[in-house]
DNA sequence: TGACAGTGTTTACAGCGTTAACATCAAAGG
DNA sequence: CCTTTGATGTTAACGCTGTAAACACTGTCA
């Protein structure tokens, strides 16, 4: 007897299961978070038995980190484009555009992918490395490692005094995070996007102020 | 026929039901954030059983939602015990240290109580009404009241552009709120608490020379 | 050809939120 | 004093979830 199921695929064997999962879970991140990422809903959608996600992840959290690197590494991707599209100039010019870049790209994907976003944080119960600040885009380069670049040549421009330098890039990393929370699921969630966009430049006018005056 | 299942309670009623879940939810939030207040859990540790929540709360996101008003109502309490301490001094000073006070009570309260903090800005499914910014302490103003009261003594003391004031309380609210955010559960995982407490009043000199530069 | 390792399926269980029906109690009205 | 009634608690039951255990299919290598 070959008891089958109803299955629907051709084979019995999928091919590429684990990256259907994934990408499933990416889908069902998008929709609703990392809350809506449901191990059933993510096999059911992949046309495959509940159990079979085991054999490609431990549990359910493995999946949902999966789910996180992978929105990070988009988040990285996003900022890596605006940063890359920087004109020439002099290096202080540069630098300021470059943390305008990763606070900009930063907030652009939360407001456009708020379920991705937050799924991106999520912290597994078990693990204790979060990977939030080593994920790169194409570049090879860390939003964090992006931003440090950028803190770095306002030390070197004289319009940063060193002494503010050790952790800018955390005081930075907050604002904007923070704002992009904010956002999405705080009481700023009403905010036109228009608007929303407008006071992220304020945001990050704030912090180069703080920074350089 | 009594059917009396395991009834624990001296009376068939409890007396303060909601109350009592509410206490335990608080609890429940406090030893794991939102995710762990589960209905079920509240009402066994309160010793009833477990659609008896029904009778006080229509679904467990209204139990949350009350857990997060309770939480931020411990927030604003928080704050304000700081904002009221301020010594007299110029009016700058004071809007200074009031700027400082509620920037510093609220990481405090989040570093100290990471699951309510987490819980307080729990958002319900169906409701568009967050209370984030209007649960009050005991002085009857909420933090971002006082926020705004700090921001306006900057204007009125010549300290802060008048251009800049617009919407300043979000942005001052993004950094501390992301930094918050960043130590209970982002890459600041790992900060010890001395080393948060400074790294926070940081945070808050980059706002107010965002502010007044 | 046959053993085997990899992958997918079925079955089963406990825990969750939630609905519906029932039990108990306190207070109000005759 | 008895009855009625509304508030409050209980039990039973359903579908959903994550997960473990046992079983089935399939390509590969001896």
């Amino acid at each position: 007897m070959t008891t089958a199921g109803a299955l629907s695929r051709p084979n019995y064997h999928h091919g590429d299961l684990r990256h259907a999962l994934l990408a499933a879970g990416m889908e069902l991140a998008r929709e609703g978070g990392p809350d809506a990422v449901v191990l059933r809903e993510a096999t059911r959608r992949v046309g495959v038995s509940p159990n079979a996600a085991y054999r490609h992840f431990a549990d359910r959290d493995a999946l949902l980190s999966a789910v996180s690197d992978e929105a990070l590494a988009m988040l990285a991707t996003r900022i890596d484009a605006l940063f890359d599209g920087i004109p020439a100039g002099t290096k202080e010019a540069v630098a300021r555009a470059q943390l305008r870049a990763v606070g900009t790209g930063y907030v652009a994907f939360a407001l456009d992918e708020p379920g991705l976003f937050r799924a991106a944080f999520f912290v597994p119960t078990n693990l204790e490395t979060s990977s939030a600040a080593s994920k790169s885009g194409p570049s090879g380069r860390s939003p964090l490692e992006l931003l440090s670049v950028a803190l770095d040549e306002f030390v070197a421009s004289g319009i940063m005094p060193a002494a503010r330098r050790p952790q800018a890039e955390f005081l930075a990393w907050s604002s904007v995070h923070g704002f992009a929370l904010l956002c999405i699921d705080g009481p700023l969630r009403a905010l036109p996007r228009d608007q929303a966009d407008a006071v992220t430049q304020r945001v990050i006018d704030m912090v180069e102020a703080g920074f350089t005056a």
